[in-house]
DNA sequence: GCCGGATTGTTTGAACTCAAAGTATACGCA
DNA sequence: TGCGTATACTTTGAGTTCAAACAATCCGGC
């Protein structure tokens, strides 16, 4: 029966990401910015200021997307982009009073039933949630790649692509003897 | 410093839909097919033919979605589009032996890294993962809506967007009393 | 001063994703 | 028969996402 663990994790997997997804729109409709504009004005306000890289690696997405992001945050003037006058090559992007305003009183980005949900749960299963997540995001981090060094007949190695990045967040994982914990808490 | 479980959780699930992405985009090009493609190719190689419907609940996708899917399948000949003769509001989709030839070396739809250090996993581990993901799909699952019930002035109340869509499928998930049941199986 | 490689950011093209609008069809009821 | 509602699917429009191609800029060596 646990033979389709593999399938059990894909199904989970797609439906988290669609619930993330239905209330990214959800955000957009009530509130005004999906959640990857959020999350990444919510980053802005935390710093003050990043460049564009620098949002993109705090928010775990590739530069790129980042800047459509930042356009159309920039459109509504919850930020400004601006190129650094030291190295012409550098944008900065700031956020506003706009945006700071926005952000009192945003809402999470996470849907408000499942945070609720989530706080209502044990100091314990609140760990094991993170724990596991965490896990996951090593276990499938720089994954692929090196997985098939069949492919690219190129001498210099593509190199790993997802890289590292890994380290920023990942502090505390001591012992997974978390199982026997979970015993009780059924309900 | 549990305060930002949320954080924790909203950075760790992002990462994980990042990588799935990836490895979605690796997928197309090595093999041919982008993850869900091959996802939805894979569940119609189960039941050989469905209705978009169908395998939109499945595969926890929108109708939408499914039918963008289902065109590039088509153009790629892997599978076929009918209309019934008998209701011509349905379409029946039907793999083509291309489609099954295409399956049967398919690769996982998870990164391979990621399947086989799953593999590695104690059971116990394994069982722990797969719970707290279901947990999670749980706790999301027909969020939002009626966790903001003062936006709509609207009378007829817009209703449940997501609704449930859960049962369908979970025919092979009884009872969610499975917490108990990791107790005793500790090995 | 100038050329070439490295760095930073943007654009482009493709796929995915959804809701909402649109289309075609069926079915019930008058 | 015909009208209206319900059902099944497709189209449209917008946002997200990435890699790869492109552009601008910097910096070091000559």
């Amino acid at each position: 029966m646990s033979q389709d663990l593999e399938e059990d994790i894909l199904v989970a997997l797609r439906r988290i990401t669609r619930a993330i997804d239905l209330h990214s729109r959800y955000l957009a409709n009530t509130f005004g910015l999906t959640g990857p504009q959020l999350v990444c004005l919510r980053i802005l306000g935390r710093y003050d200021q990043l460049t564009p890289t620098e949002l993109a690696k705090h928010v775990s997405l590739s530069q790129a997307t980042v800047t459509g992001i930042v356009d159309r945050l920039a459109t509504r003037q919850l930020l400004v982009r601006e190129r650094s006058t030291t190295d012409r090559r550098h944008v900065t992007v700031t956020i506003t009073d706009a945006g700071r305003a926005l952000l009192t009183d945003a809402p999470s980005a996470l849907q408000e039933k499942f945070a609720r949900r989530l706080k209502q749960l044990s100091a314990e299963e609140q760990e094991i949630i993170r724990l596991t997540l965490t896990k996951i995001v090593r276990m499938m981090d720089g994954s692929d790649i090196d997985a098939a060094p069949v492919l690219s007949t190129d001498p210099n190695a593509p190199a790993d692509i997802a890289q590292p990045v890994q380290d920023e967040l990942s502090e505390a994982e001591p012992a997974p003897q978390s199982a026997t914990k979970l015993a009780g808490q059924d309900r």
